[in-house]
DNA sequence: AAGTGCATTGCATAATATGCAATGACGGCC
DNA sequence: GGCCGTCATTGCATATTATGCAATGCACTT
């Protein structure tokens, strides 16, 4: 079975099965019926995929509905615990979010995209539209746009090329030529401002975490529009941003 | 291709892949012939599977490895917060660990097995085996044995059937009798205490988590055998694990 | 009891996953 | 630089199986 929409994988099947774990994820659990409606299936087929997936331990049915089960807790608690800044960057966060009063977070960049990999929280923080897990466009949060400064010209590229300059908001810097100018800015300053460019009224603060010259990673520090304004904004959340990443790519170098 | 060991799936295919992710977490990444040696497939095949993966956004090669990607973090958040008790427990199994000064844990259960959900932490709590998106048997500790006491019997029985008792050390319960006995005994004393059935030297304190009698879960509480002692692990983490329980089976009455 | 809608199963075949063998790529050794 | 060995990747033929249609099962409503 292949969606002529598509190119075909080497594995049709895994695209296939994929689909259906995305749908489940994207209808927040579903009926053979209903991933058979919106995937275009006939419904023996995603009966079928999902049987497979139960009897995998991947997928409960319950009430009628199927639902992801949590070998993806298991799954997505080792890809975070892995990453090799996790541990360096955990621990972290929390003491900016404690620091700045606002949530804290560090950003790592895969396929082309920005994602959110931990966060530091504190009680004063408002929880925006970042979460644990979340994939983001490069261009449109300041962390990736950190990220985004720092890697191969060849990758600017292809990111450009296979993702594009999607509009969040208004604001979003959609235009190949002003990120450019925008990266080069923060290659200069080091460090990396958002004003609006994710989703309305939202600011956000972001400096690269760098290992020999590659952006392994970001620190972001986000929050209403209100509340980042002035020195705090400007001077004292990039400083304590700089601080710690400081202290990370150090821990980085010698181990 | 289907691995006679096994029965047969609805969709092959699907199980392959989904061993094939299996193993590069057992793995830590793997490379081609690393898999195809592992998994007894031809190494074309095995390339063909990583390479719709990798196409998928579902796995990264990094320096000739294959390593699973960020796509499963963003899952395995997923079905953490989505949990209908998640928001009732995060918060509390921090406030019992600073508490009791021990690692505070809420356990779910899924597919006869219990899952570490969350997890509360105090500087001075020892880590032990217990990891957020583990999987255990039931029976081997103290969160599942408390869910296990109010489980139907048929399902005790498909556990014991299709899991079996396996034992972890020494102490470990392999008995059905004796298993029995002792859920008889938590149904009657509301907590279920562990010494030494998961991992040597470390104890732990659950209780369960009630809907309509029906466990969604246990909240325990874990920690090195000399720490955990007479009344803080007779009474006190008992008495504090019951408290919270009630608070959160009442949230989930009135919600 | 009949009707409805969804879930599940049987069956035939179109589609494709598979392994073998060839080729490409890379690193190490002489 | 050439050779060798090992791994990764691709072409090809075919064995295997994923697929959709239609029938059947199941639960709920009238």
């Amino acid at each position: 079975m292949h969606d002529s929409q598509e190119p075909r994988g080497p594995v049709e099947t895994d695209k296939t099965v994929l689909r259906i774990i995305q749908a489940l994820k994207d209808e927040d659990g579903a009926t053979v019926a209903e991933l058979a409606d919106r995937l275009n299936m006939a419904k023996s087929t995603i009966h079928r995929h999902l049987t497979t997936l139960e009897q995998s331990m991947y997928v409960v049915k319950r009430e009628g509905e199927y639902e992801l089960g949590y070998k993806f807790l298991d799954f997505g608690r080792y890809v975070q615990t892995r990453s090799e800044i996790y541990d360096l960057a955990e621990p972290r966060v929390q003491e900016l979010a404690t620091e700045t009063g606002e949530a804290a977070w560090c950003v790592v960049e895969q396929h082309n995209y920005a994602v959110y990999l931990c966060q530091g929280k504190t009680p004063q923080a408002v929880q925006t539209h970042a979460r644990i897990g979340k994939w983001e466009y490069l261009h449109t949060i300041a962390a990736g746009k950190a990220i985004l400064a720092h890697l191969p010209d060849e990758q600017i590229d292809d990111v450009i090329e296979t993702v594009g300059l999607p509009a969040r908001t208004p604001s979003t810097i959609t235009d190949r030529d002003e990120l450019e100018a925008e990266l080069e800015r923060i290659r200069n300053e080091g460090i990396a401002f958002n004003d609006g460019e994710t989703v309305r009224d939202v600011r956000a603060v972001a400096v690269p975490i760098l290992q020999n010259g590659y952006p392994v990673g970001a620190l972001s520090v986000t929050g209403p529009k209100n509340r980042l304004i002035g020195d705090k904004y400007r001077e004292d959340i990039p400083n304590a941003l700089l601080g710690t990443a400081n202290e990370i790519e150090l821990r980085l170098t010698y181990s």
